[in-house]
RNA sequence: GGCCCUGUCGUCCAGCGGUUAGGACAUAGCCCUCUCAAGGCUAAGACACGGGUUCGAGUCCCGUCAGGGUCACCA
């Protein structure tokens, strides 16, 4: 039999870094081993249902290159995969349940369970319902729910001994029986909680693996119990760390933005983005760093992960990013630009290659490229004094000698053979030198004088770029802003 | 608090009884250099603590401590 691993997301917000890294563990396996990936969806609670949560779910998984076999928008032979389209089912097995004695009906109400949920907790005892309704003789119960009376159905816990189950990653976790509560299987609304659903649905969709996040650790036994229950065989259970926050708790958006489609709308790149969770808990067998989703399908092995909880470290994070896209060629950069919308709208065609070509090596996110180019697009406003250079903020030239050192530099530029970098700059230095200015403070001027900052990409590619009409016009910009100073 | 999981540089990851404990990010310095990056080189920086087992322990066992998770008619 080849597994069939699954990602099972609730419908209830943006979809969740954590969410992918799991998916990502569940993907590998599957696709490295033959098997399938599948996803389902848990909308089994109505209140917090968020319309379109799903859709963004699915969006990201397709962005990151995760695809799957069965899922709610492409159907499959045990659907369907969504939770809340399936309420009979579960309503069959906790019939099954009840007849065999495995579970009962609990007419408790709300009230009830918040008075006892403030009771002082016992030690070695679970804090939880205190199985009032457990006592109910069948015929009676049977008899209320008949008359319509609310009620839910909840599991009969053993009262003695202790649950166990291997991890995959962690080995054999024992958990007393006296610390599993009387889960509620069926909600008064019909709907099933979360226990009983992933229970009942792992095996109705054949999942063999059941990969998840660490905090699911505790529960386990109660999905151990139903399994037992139902007569079923356990799937096989593996997992994965918590991502922390850098506090070490677990991650969360209040500390660190948690959305996928943010960091896409950051201008993370979707490889880099599986790269980096991908090294979360997991190391390649060479220790190579940088990895596609490809090979880490490849390489993927629960021998190789961690059972500690990574922190999420942004900025290891962005120079990963950084490297993705320095190893991009040019074009496919320019590309991918314009594909993500990153690619501002007023920069002219003719400029695109040289631009991002520039670029590449300065971005860390594709979000920056937009500024950075921001003077290829118009030429930006800027304080004429940036025109004189300084050096801890005091000048090193008057704005008379800047504004000559400029009119120098228009007849230069104007007189100059060719329009190369190759050829700009050796022409400047040695204006440079005829002044009597350093070459970095001419430079400086000139930069300026072209890019409108202090900080730019390098000045004579830049301005092979912009090509020698453009530089004249904003050169002679330049010139009457230091005249304005003098 | 009970229970469960975890514990190697600030962070991520190597190490799977014998290593000068290695790499990456971040930090600092140097080089390159027209600014900023990128790149190159160097530095600093860790086995939580205490007991065992063993000729020998970061690696195995126990305890302590610390961090995290979980204790819903949420998932």
């Amino acid at each position: 039999m080849t597994p069939r691993t699954r990602l099972a997301p609730s419908p209830t917000g943006e979809p969740h870094i954590g969410n992918m890294y799991v998916a990502l563990f569940n993907w590998a396996f599957a696709r490295q081993t033959g098997g399938q990936f599948l996803i389902r969806i848990e909308d089994t609670d109505r209140s917090r249902f968020v319309e379109g949560a799903e859709a963004m779910i699915l969006e990201a998984l397709q962005w990151l290159g995760l695809d799957y076999d069965e899922g709610p928008d492409r159907g499959g032979p045990v659907g369907p995969y969504r939770q809340s389209q399936r309420l009979e089912i579960y309503r069959e097995h906790a019939d099954r349940l009840l007849a065999a004695g495995h579970a009962y009906r609990c007419f408790c109400t709300a009230e009830r369970l918040k008075e006892l949920r403030q009771r002082p907790p016992q030690a070695g005892q679970a804090a939880g319902y205190d199985r009032l309704c457990r006592a109910l003789d069948p015929a009676e119960s049977a008899r209320r729910a008949a008359a319509g009376e609310p009620h839910t159905v909840r599991l009969a816990v053993p009262l003695e001994g202790e649950t166990r189950f291997a991890d995959g990653l962690r080995g054999e976790i024992t958990i007393a029986n006296a610390m599993v509560d009387d889960q509620v299987l069926i909600k008064s609304d019909g709907f099933p909680t979360y226990h009983m659903a992933v229970v009942v649905d792992d095996r109705l969709m054949g999942v063999t693996h059941v990969i998840r996040a660490e905090e699911w650790i505790t529960s386990t036994p109660k999905h151990v119990l139903l399994y037992q229950a139902l007569g079923w065989e356990l799937p096989q259970f593996y997992h994965v760390s918590l991502i922390r926050n850098p506090d070490r708790s677990k991650l969360s958006k209040r500390k660190n933005p948690t959305n996928v489609l943010w960091y896409r709308r950051e201008g993370f790149l979707p490889e880099a983005v599986v790269n980096y969770l991908g090294m979360l808990g997991h190391s390649m067998p060479d220790q190579r760093e940088i990895f596609t989703l490809a090979e880490f399908r490849e390489a993927f092995s629960w021998q190789r992960v961690n059972t500690t909880g990574p922190v999420f470290d942004m900025d290891k994070f962005e120079w990963l990013n950084g490297e993705w896209i320095r190893r991009m060629p040019v074009e496919d950069l320019a590309a991918r630009l314009r594909s993500e919308g990153f690619m501002p709208a007023g920069l002219p065609d003719a400029y695109v290659p040289g631009a991002v070509k520039l670029m590449q090596p300065r971005l860390k996110r594709l979000k920056e490229f937009a500024d950075g180019v921001a003077f290829f697009v118009s030429r930006l406003p800027y304080e004429p004094a940036l025109l004189i250079p300084d050096k801890k903020g005091k000048p090193l030239h008057t704005a008379a000698e800047t504004c000559d050192a400029l009119a120098r530099m228009r007849a230069a530029l104007a007189a100059l053979p060719g329009w190369t970098a190759a050829a700009l700059e050796p022409g400047m230095r040695s204006l440079a030198a005829d002044l009597g200015w350093k070459h970095a403070e001419l430079y400086t001027t000139l930069r300026v004088a072209i890019t409108c900052r202090r900080i730019s990409t390098p000045l004579f590619e830049t301005m092979e770029i912009l090509g020698r009409e453009e530089c004249l016009a904003r050169v002679d910009g330049a010139i009457e802003k230091a005249q304005a100073l003098a």
